[in-house]
DNA sequence: ACGGCTCGTCGAAGCGCTTCGACGGCGAAG
DNA sequence: CTTCGCCGTCGAAGCGCTTCGACGAGCCGT
């Protein structure tokens, strides 16, 4: 294994210009750099991630720390873990896997090995009981999604209100009388994730300020679950024309139970969804939706942690911005149109 | 950060032999080391992880090597992960979570900097360009799957193989008389991932074997792909009752767009499939099904990993045996049937 | 009763790196 | 032409741990 001072052999220098001229926290002349950047590349080095981590008290490492429960959608998880790996990478960080059944000696393990400078936790719940631990711990940690009381914390999300709003405003301006939030599954729900809350909020106020009957619905996500539901709205809810959906796995599900139903989509019922863009385009009726950037929201935490590394103040809270787009799955209710025939 | 020297303070002995009562190493005093757990406790004493890597050359983690593209079921993935981390942990190491991205490079600089004493690799292609790397890396990895030339390495897998042969045979003995294997994504095949193959080969042969005419189609893994094939499949094998499927996306559309052909499932047409058992159990219609035990391959990988960092010998392949399990998907065909009415 | 064990513990060296203070040498300022 | 200061480099200390050799104390056998 090549270290350090065989690189300053080499390069013929002392072993610390080496290191100054790898972190460059010291000026060094660019010949001299040259020369040792030539002696990096032909010896083949790689710093010993220990030795660094314990002279600089800096790991480069992240740990993230995956939820692997039922009711959320896993390629969303799976998308984001690794959009956190790239960005990561790019500011030249590892990542460090760790499960939500490590608990919290599982971050306090980590933390006090020096193994990770800082955490990125997804699926938060309203009350978790990590967060009075993270707001003690001496390491920056960035989570994904709100708890009740994010005092003290950096929490990064997309606007999950705002995206209940947006479907609702979008079918109140196509003309929509009546609308239905078919939403997460139960447990979801029971577990106070605060993001399945915050949409049905959203949904609600927009659909109340503009003085829509509206109502929820929790939904499993299977396609019975779905079908059955279906059969519900159609017989409970005759007069609704819009729907949104917040469970990714069963927007299509749902809208095929429709259709079955002998209601066609979207002349006689509107349908958007709050989902990742490749579900809403991939469906035979492509879904007007909000969609969930988990790409883009792995990389926001990421930088925001580097911030935090950098020691500068970042927001408590981020809400990335939602962006609805109109697709087939949409279009003023029946009524609201002139009648054909 | 309280360490090792704080620990022997507090229980008045030397640091050396606080390391010796956490390694086991060499033989200590039970009451010696009851002190020495009681001074860990209350001081709350977690070992430097950079320091110890570099004083013992092990850091104590594995380099999990995800796969991220086009056609691989994610959830598998995922859960396979998890296993692998809780393996891990168990074993009192901690997971790396590396991309495919990352490539060689990222192995080798893994490797180099010491970071992780092992590697576990997925999605390994039959022809895969990091074989020589890893062949020549002085840490051990084990591979989930199985490239063209496993020598040298360490591969784990479903029999797939065997998988194959186990639905063509199931389906024979229920007397079928035509077969077909609804099989992965185009690209799946033309990347020339080992487990398409070794199904298809495995269904073909079990086929022959048996005198069953037998015909493999690749299928996209959407819902109108999966109708597409199905409608083709009635129109250009109207004598086929025994259908294998090894897609789980599709799974469910299948079935659902061969119901809406016209056939009933089973009576008209058998469905078995490679898959899942949560996917399996929770359709409509349970399907009979060779289960995918993503968490049990994970486990095995690090066993073996484990093993191997102990210095024991490990085979070069491990094959887990396939177990099909008969649900309401499959029955005998119709003309193998007494006629009814 | 004494050499030779083993058992339990200690001290010190050293893993590979970063970082602090020091120190020549050279350009700018007086 | 001298003096100050800065730039580029070096040497040494030390990060927290493991591990090797050493060593005292007790036990065995004869």
């Amino acid at each position: 294994m090549v270290k350090i001072t065989d690189v300053a052999a080499h390069a013929g220098v002392s072993p610390s210009t080496v290191s100054y001229a790898l972190s460059g926290k010291r000026p060094i002349s660019a010949e001299t750099r040259q020369r040792i950047e030539r002696s990096i590349r032909e010896l083949g080095y790689t710093p010993h991630a220990g030795a660094r981590s314990l002279a600089s008290s800096r790991a480069q490492v992240l740990a993230l720390v995956l939820p692997l429960r039922k009711g959320i959608h896993v390629p969303v998880v799976m998308q984001f873990a690794t959009s956190v790996v790239t960005a990561a990478r790019a500011h030249d960080h590892d990542v460090l896997l760790l499960t939500q059944s490590e608990g919290e000696e599982g971050l306090l393990r980590v933390a006090r090995s020096a193994m990770a400078d800082a955490f990125v936790l997804m699926d938060v719940e309203l009350e978790d009981r990590r967060l009075p631990l993270l707001r003690s711990l001496d390491r920056p940690s960035v989570l994904i999604g709100f708890p009740a009381d994010p005092t003290g914390l950096t929490c990064i999300d997309l606007d999950f209100h705002r995206a209940g709003e947006a479907c609702v405003e979008h079918l109140a301006e196509l003309g929509h009388r009546r609308v239905a939030l078919v939403g997460s599954p139960p447990e979801v729900y029971a577990r106070d994730t605060g993001f399945a809350r915050r949409v049905a909020d959203g949904f609600r106020e927009a659909a109340d300020r503009a003085g829509l009957p509206s109502s929820v619905w929790p939904c499993a996500d299977t396609s019975v679950a779905a079908r059955a539901l279906a059969e519900r709205l159609v017989r409970e809810q005759p007069d609704l024309t819009g729907i949104v959906v917040h469970n990714e796995p069963i927007v299509q599900p749902l809208i095929e139970a429709l259709v079955a139903q002998g209601l066609r989509v979207p002349q006689d019922v509107s349908v958007t969804a709050i989902c990742p863009d490749e579900i809403a385009e991939q469906a035979p009726i492509p879904v007007t939706s909000v969609s969930i950037p988990s790409a883009e929201v792995g990389a926001g935490a990421v930088e925001l942690l580097m911030a935090k590394l950098r020691g500068q103040a970042v927001p408590e809270s981020t809400l990335l911005p939602v962006r609805l787009t109109a697709r087939a799955s949409t279009a003023p209710p029946p009524t609201a149109r002139p009648a054909h025939g």
